[in-house]
Parts: C-alpha cells; sequence; structure tokens
DNA sequence: GTATCGTACAACCAAATGGTTGTAGATCTG
DNA sequence: CAGATCTACAACCATTTGGTTGTACGATAC
C-alpha cells in the first residue's frame, strides 16, 4: 500500500461523522440523501464525506434509479487492520528482542 | 474510547512522516533532535509531529539530560486495532446474516 | 563563565478540511 | 408536460494543518 493510500484510510476515519457513515452502511444500504437525514448538516456535506469515504476505498456507490446507493467496501477496512498488524509485528519484535536480553543475562 | 480520541489517534496516523516516526522509536529510542536528522524538514516540524502523536498515546516523551528521549506507546495502536475489530465484527455479523438469509433461502 | 546543544514556543504562511449556499442535470411521479 | 426528488458540483468561508523562521531558556562541554 502507498503512502498516499494509507494517508486517505486514515484520515477517511479521523472523523466521527464518516466512522458513523461506515458503520450503517456496513449494515444496510443507504441513498446519499437517506444518509443525509440522519446528520445535523447539509446534503452536500454529507456528500463530500462519503466521497471521502469512497477514495479510500471504505465505501462503494451504486446509481439506482436517480439514487446513489452506498455500501461498505470491506477493502479499505482490511488495509488499515494490515497496516495496523504491521506495526503490532513490530511490538512483538522488539518484546522479544528484549526477552531475549533478559534470557542472556 | 472517545470520539475525539478516535480523532486524534486515525488523525495522527494519516501523515507518512508520522507513520514512519512510529515504526522508528519503537525498535529504538530516539531524541527528537535525532528524529529530526532522519527528515527533510525543520527540527520544529518534527517537534510537531510528535507532539501530535503523543496526544494520540502513540508515543512517550521523556527528558534526559537535555535531550528529550522518545519511544513509542502500546497504547494508542492497542486503541486504533481495537477500533478497526469493531468495524470488522460488524462486517462478520453482516456475513453471518446473508448466510442465514441463503440458508433460509 | 561562555559557547554550544537540545528543546519549547510564538508568529507567520499556504494549503487542506469541513462546512455552507446556490445552480444545474437526471430521474421519477402526477 | 410540469413538478418534485436525488445528485453533482462550483464558489465561498472559517478553521486546522503542516510547514517555516526566530527567540528564549535549561543543560552540557570546554
Amino acid at each position: 500500500m502507498s503512502d498516499a493510500d494509507a494517508d486517505r484510510l486514515f484520515q477517511a476515519f479521523a472523523d466521527a461523522t464518516r466512522r458513523d457513515i461506515v458503520r450503517r452502511v456496513t449494515v444496510a444500504e443507504y441513498s446519499v440523501s437517506g444518509l443525509a437525514a440522519l446528520y445535523a448538516m447539509s446534503f452536500a456535506a454529507v456528500q463530500k464525506h462519503v466521497a471521502v469515504l469512497e477514495r479510500a476505498s471504505l465505501v462503494t456507490k451504486e446509481k439506482r434509479g436517480r439514487e446513489q446507493i452506498v455500501r461498505g467496501n470491506h477493502e479499505g477496512l482490511q488495509k488499515a487492520r494490515r497496516l495496523l498488524d504491521e506495526y503490532e509485528a513490530i511490538w512483538r519484535q522488539r518484546v522479544g528482542r528484549i526477552a531475549d536480553i533478559l534470557a542472556e543475562g
């Protein structure tokens, strides 16, 4: 994953409204206006949040009639989790080294 | 974890320089100026990045003589991973529901 | 004691972010 | 067809972000 991909992913997660959208569209389908009705902000603002999530592969949009259906996209979440798993692995290596030092001493 | 905590965490991860700092200080100790020497930006800029990471509990600072030693802090990483695990759980529930529907049909 | 080093912090700047309103194009409904 | 609905997008605004330089101050070295 490129730096730019990771930037987009974590940036997308760094907003409570967007995290809420991700949760909702994972369990059910929503049109953009359906989502907009849930939040105390304009339709355009929600539209922008959805666009941020789409660019981060956390959500997909599909046209259905005049509506745009938003659904969760597992791809982005998987990428984010794999990246954090790499950091976790670095921690485990470090713990391993410390254990080795203690074993030697 | 509060929304503000999550915001700070993911915001902190949403920058390649900061992610690199986290990796480095997890495997070894660095002073702030030691870190600053690694990047093509000013000392003050790196100092700000470290401050962002510290607020997000991804790093700790400890004064040693005139230096400030930066170390990785597992707490922030754990919080981030747990939060992503919650999203993963929502996905698994969804997959379960779909399987149920298929089993019924 | 006097440089020098490492840090903190303020002030500033350009660009990005998160919000707004307004306009316009598609699609459905009556 | 006319009107309502859903979406897209531009323009604008305030705040935050990521960077800079400059100043000040405690700790170290000579």
